[in-house]
DNA sequence: AGTATATAGTTTGATCCCAAACTAAATGGC
DNA sequence: GCCATTTAGTTTGGGATCAAACTATATACT
């Protein structure tokens, strides 16, 4: 097929002793959709444990930032917002309020709607989280390098809008 | 904090009512990792959608090529190769097995180990997968511009390889 | 050989996600 | 005002994933 195989090593047997194999990622290791995921996930598994220090997580990290933004957003505006089903977003609010990170009222005008705000520990926690992110963004931009980033970006925000 | 403000649009009312709000994304627009995981997850909706023509879902259509192309593979080693939990591929290849797709023996020199085959249905179900995978890199090509594509895919594999 | 340790794969329990069904409230057509 | 439709949010059911506990083999040390 005129693709060349590419082999990534892989651990095996004991500690010294070597890796015996690698393994032929065939077409994948060429594809942008793998290079992706792959990247994506660890991107992502390096920011939960940086989000676990503070003993938070991603997805907290995100809501908090859009309900500090659109102060009295609804939830399913923020479901929309974050690109997850209302429904995910249930659990994950209830959460928040529970911990009295977020302060949930309803609204007069429409009693089906829900206001949501960031209490003053919230806005704590939030800006503890904001640090957290940007040492990752930090050990992002030193891979990516200072001269690729903007254009890098750019990108990924093409895919995401265009795709399909 | 320096950092524009930057609105999305959001569909709101009814049809042709055009919306009324729109959110702030705040720093999250400009962040690598935001971006970075909304292309992920746009790329594998439109993968998802195509391997749904013939039946399948993307985490499949990664297991076969592996398989593929490491014949007698253990399924420890292909959980490492495609980077999930061992566990979560217990219930993947049995349902490959029961579909007839993937041929699973046990070696002789480890009764432990399962050594992993493609069967002959196996082989044309990934060849017709692959197909599918080729037009959407087409269309992830188009996006990306045939002078970036190279480049883009060296810096996700960076990420993936020197991310913390 | 005998015992401790490591490894392959499965099971179990948790989290996160979506889609569809559901409840309550709002809106539109008549 | 009344009924059909739409909308906000919750519930339920199913899939994917991980981590930890488990079973069975295999290996290493003595």
């Amino acid at each position: 097929m005129g693709i060349k195989n590419v082999k990534a090593p892989l651990r095996r047997g004991k500690n010294g002793e070597a890796a015996a194999k690698s393994i032929d990622f065939g077409p994948l290791a060429h594809w942008v959709g793998f290079n992706l995921r792959m990247a994506q996930e660890a991107a992502f598994e390096a920011f939960s444990r940086r989000s676990q220090e503070i003993g938070e997580n991603p997805g907290r990290f995100g809501t908090l930032t859009l309900i500090a933004r659109n102060p009295g957003i609804s939830q399913t505006e923020l479901s929309l917002a974050n690109g997850r089903d209302k429904s995910s977003l249930t659990p994950v609010v209830e959460d928040l309020v529970r911990r009295g990170l977020v302060a949930r009222k309803r609204v007069n005008s429409d009693k089906r709607t829900y206001s949501l705000n960031l209490t003053a520990s919230g806005k704590k926690t939030l800006s503890q989280m904001t640090r957290c992110a940007r040492q990752h963004e930090r050990s992002l931009d030193a891979i990516i390098g200072e001269r690729h980033r903007k254009q890098f970006i750019a990108t990924l925000k093409r895919i995401a809008a265009e795709i399909e």
